[in-house]
DNA sequence: TCCTTTTCTCGTCAGTACGACGATAACCGG
DNA sequence: CCGGTTATCGTCGTACTGACGAGAAAAGGA
């Protein structure tokens, strides 16, 4: 049977919260094609390597390991013809939530690794694309998956996951309603009987994720899409 | 560069709802590896050609064109490096949904092409894999998006919308408070001011889909999962 | 010490949506 | 005309929601 031939590659969409704002890991091209253009991190899929290795492959070398907290999953493919110069070429993007890193080291291959604001930057190849998809993705679980948690640290408050909300969706949430509601549906978080102290105000109670999958009553957005 | 080449082929989760059960159309695979046995429908990427594009021709390969009512997006990517005997081989998988159509045309190159209920048969590949992944997509997209009436020709009435959520995710429906939903649902669904008639009872309220593309609020199912 | 500011946490209240189910409407075949 | 069948409308108690008031517990300054 003769069939045409691709190169297989994973991108990342590597997301996480920066005081208010979503930011999403880019890398600076090293090499053609789009030499010196921003993009998503990623790379070649090994002759011997299943999709989601290669993902996790990647993410380590980019960020230094996922570390505890983290999640990623398969966001879509991107295959159009003309793609990538350099022929025939289909990516499997995935999508990571991480807390917020020091700083992610400078990759390998890659010149420079930074976080940058979600939409402030024109990416390579279809990226933008992607990108997006990655985004709403992220913003459509945060509704009815405790997956918010991923973007915080092992211990947080219920003021932190609330800001995980306000900056993923872009609105701000009433801070009496949104803690009722994560503190009442199951599974979501489970205190750890310590709070914060040395700021101003009354301190917070902590908090660790709960076991729950799935969020029950799920914690809507106001427009709904 | 030097880097792995791949095969890259499209697979398709076709499904229907026949009477009261929710089936998947299958072929009996007609060359080597796994001859003879059933797999979901599917076929190479052609050199020149998008994913979406691929998808769309296989479907009027097996089906004879996806007519009105159809619903066609992708699913995921399945690329584990022995799930084909012949060589690295990455399938994206796309989701189908369609309206009972007479009976499928037996494929250029399939064998055999047969709706069969969900779970019935094992497949080969990873298919089984596959198609459980696209059921429960279809289930959780029921839930929030008017993807029902893909299931439905153009006109139905609330009874044939309530018989598809009630074949997709195997549970009773109160006819009652399904129709309150269905019907004041902004968008799900829009008189057409016909009626049925014929059968036994009071003819029923013939209905087109809507406009909007997110059900709110949403139809919820029992289980929550 | 006392007061103000800040932030977290708990309550209240009306509006909305829900599931369970009764009641009525409109057709069929006898 | 009458029972069987299916569609449609209405009612009721419960649960969840958003808007917002009020108290609790810290820091910091006069």
């Amino acid at each position: 049977m003769n069939y045409p031939v691709f190169a297989v590659t994973v991108d990342l969409v590597v997301l996480t919260v920066r005081g208010d704002e979503l930011c999403v890991l880019l890398v600076r091209r090293g090499c053609e094609p789009h030499l010196g253009e921003w993009a998503l991190p990623g790379g070649f899929v090994l002759a011997d390597e299943d999709l989601a290795a290669a993902a996790r492959r990647e993410l380590a070398e980019e960020t230094g390991l996922a570390g505890p907290g983290g999640h990623l999953e398969q966001l879509a493919s991107y295959g159009a013809p003309e793609r990538d110069p350099r022929g025939r070429v289909v990516t499997v993007a995935y999508l990571a939530l991480l807390p917020d890193l020091p700083v992610p080291k400078a990759g390998t291959d890659a010149a420079e690794a930074e976080w940058r604001p979600v939409g402030e930057r024109r990416l390579a190849f279809d990226h933008d694309r992607i990108l997006a998809d990655g985004v709403e993705r992220a913003r459509s679980k945060l509704e009815y998956t405790p997956l918010a948690t991923a973007f915080c640290p092992p211990e947080f408050t219920i003021a932190a996951l609330r800001q995980v909300y306000e900056a993923v969706w872009g609105e701000t949430i009433d801070p009496r309603n949104f803690h009722r509601k994560a503190t009442t549906a199951p599974g979501f978080v489970s205190p750890t009987g310590d709070s914060t102290g040395g700021g101003p105000g009354r301190p917070a109670k902590l908090f660790r994720r709960g076991s729950a999958t799935l969020l029950n009553p799920p914690i809507l957005r106001r427009g709904g899409v």
